[in-house]
DNA sequence: CCCGTGACGGGGG
DNA sequence: CCCCCCGCCACGG
């Protein structure tokens, strides 16, 4: 299972693992998925991850955000709002690229998963 | 092989 | 609260 194929992209598949996890309605951020995969300083990979998530399907980019609430990733969507609408489409509530009530709807990987 | 860049995060001033 | 710098790591030029 650890042949040297593979490298980076096995942390790029356990990221997307975590992120398929992701409950509908809730967020997560950069830096707690790198924290439950082992790394903590490891946040800008995975935005490196997700930026490579447009290949795969179904992964729930629109998901992560960073470690306040912010969209930052939302240039990154085709449309400049699709990220807003994808999160809003669920519930989750933005207001001026703040994800409102961000504590309460966080879901944390590292606590709820195990 | 070095260097700039980035969807991050923490710490210091 | 704001700004800046540093550590991290993958990637492209």
């Amino acid at each position: 299972m650890m042949n040297d194929s593979s490298k980076n992209s096995d942390f790029f598949d356990k990221v997307y693992d975590v992120a398929l996890k992701i409950p509908y309605g809730r967020v997560t951020t950069y830096g707690a998925i790198a924290n439950y995969l082992g790394s903590k300083k490891s946040a800008r990979v995975v935005g490196w991850a997700m930026n490579a998530s447009h290949l795969k399907e179904d992964i729930p980019a629109h998901r992560v955000v960073n470690r306040i609430g912010l969209l930052t990733g939302k240039k990154h969507f085709f449309g400049i709002n699709l990220m807003k609408q994808l999160l809003e489409s669920e519930g989750v509530k933005v207001e001026n690229d703040q994800v409102l009530n961000f504590k309460i709807i966080f879901w944390d990987p590292f606590d709820e998963l195990q």
